[in-house]
DNA sequence: TTGATTTCTTGATTTATATCAAGAGTCGTT
DNA sequence: AACGACTCTTGATATAAATCAAGAAATCAA
């Protein structure tokens, strides 16, 4: 994939998440953003300490997590055509409260806060369409809550498969298994089932 | 409590949660607001419909749930000065994903889609603090994602109890066993641990 | 106040999931 | 090819939480 391919597939993704913009306003959006690769394992941001930047993943997969006194828990893995960022830290200039870090070689478009804030003046219905992203992520959140209140693991296990396959065969599956809210050994013992 | 300290209790809410905004002009938002009183167990919205309006609490609660086949899921309870509405119906006209219906007898000010919708006409800002407000919702959300994936229901008890004491003894604990995602029976249980 | 209904508690039991421990597979590196 | 480091699986066991069932307590309505 050449530059001009790889900035395609962010104008496309940018048209996808942030909807109602004329190409030519994509076009000026994409522009801030900076191109850079990272090698499996490096971290994009430290727990507790200040994200400033929002990043798109190109390819590679970047795993979300905080390790506590007894185990680590992954919030998320975000792979092609994601946004991410430490929402709290980034709008709210509080401490990070989630570690990033590439699972594998990935290569990501990343753009600073003083150029993301830039977006208001530059365009005039920004607001609205990062209200409009915000909103489909909070109601993607909210399922995601109601997971747990009323799914038993197994249920998780193939809710989220059906959604994610690609997954399954790309990261380790101790991360997917932390994200579902479950131990690796239980993963395991689900996943045995599924292939029998 | 007459209208006027509860039209002053709404305005309350409204600079707490929409912040940086002039005193006129909140009380242009709350101009749009109506009054009314609910009986215990009357159904502000109903699952499947198009949730037309956003209520806020002024006293009592509305218990935010859904009916499974095998039981029933409780998502949240929203007590006085909780904005709330089926987000996802609200703005993008899909069906409600959940009932909400009064726990008690219940005060509440509400306000149409079509004059919500006027508020980013009326104030240049708006777009900007209700953003701003969204997000506040999704770092929260996140934060009880967490709870699920890091915390044993015992610690989601006592996590919630600390947050939220006055809720203990206004309503069925039941209800406040489905939102932690536990049986009443294990609620009940830790509940004994905690007066012992 | 009384009876009816709902809610909460408690005990016994079952089930789901976590933990612990060991071994097997996989992957990357040299 | 071989080593070491992860990662996954599997079994045995422990623990957390759900289920089932009954009764007690609280609440509501007449």
């Amino acid at each position: 994939m050449n530059l001009l391919e790889k900035r395609a597939t962010l104008e496309y993704s940018i048209k996808q998440n942030f909807g109602l913009l004329g190409s030519e306003e994509i076009g000026r959006i994409a522009d801030l953003f900076k191109y850079k690769t990272h090698k499996k394992g490096e971290f994009l941001l430290n727990k507790d300490k200040s994200c400033q930047h929002m990043y798109f993943v190109l390819s590679g997969y970047v795993r979300i997590f905080v390790e506590l006194e007894t185990k680590e828990v992954t919030q998320w893995v975000s792979g092609k055509g994601y946004f991410l960022t430490d929402l709290a830290s980034f709008q709210f200039n509080t401490p990070a409260r989630w570690n990033m870090q590439t699972l594998v070689d990935t290569e990501i478009f990343y753009i600073h806060k003083s150029d993301y804030d830039s977006f208001k003046f530059i365009l005039s219905q920004w607001n609205e369409i990062e209200k409009q992203f915000i909103m489909h992520c909070f109601i993607t959140l909210e399922e995601r809550v109601f997971s747990h209140l009323a799914m038993t693991a197994e249920e998780r296990y193939f809710n989220f498969f059906e959604q994610n396959k690609e997954l399954f065969n790309q990261i380790p599956l101790q991360y997917i298994a932390s994200m579902l809210g479950m131990t690796p050994e239980t993963f395991s013992r689900i996943r045995k089932k599924q292939l029998c």
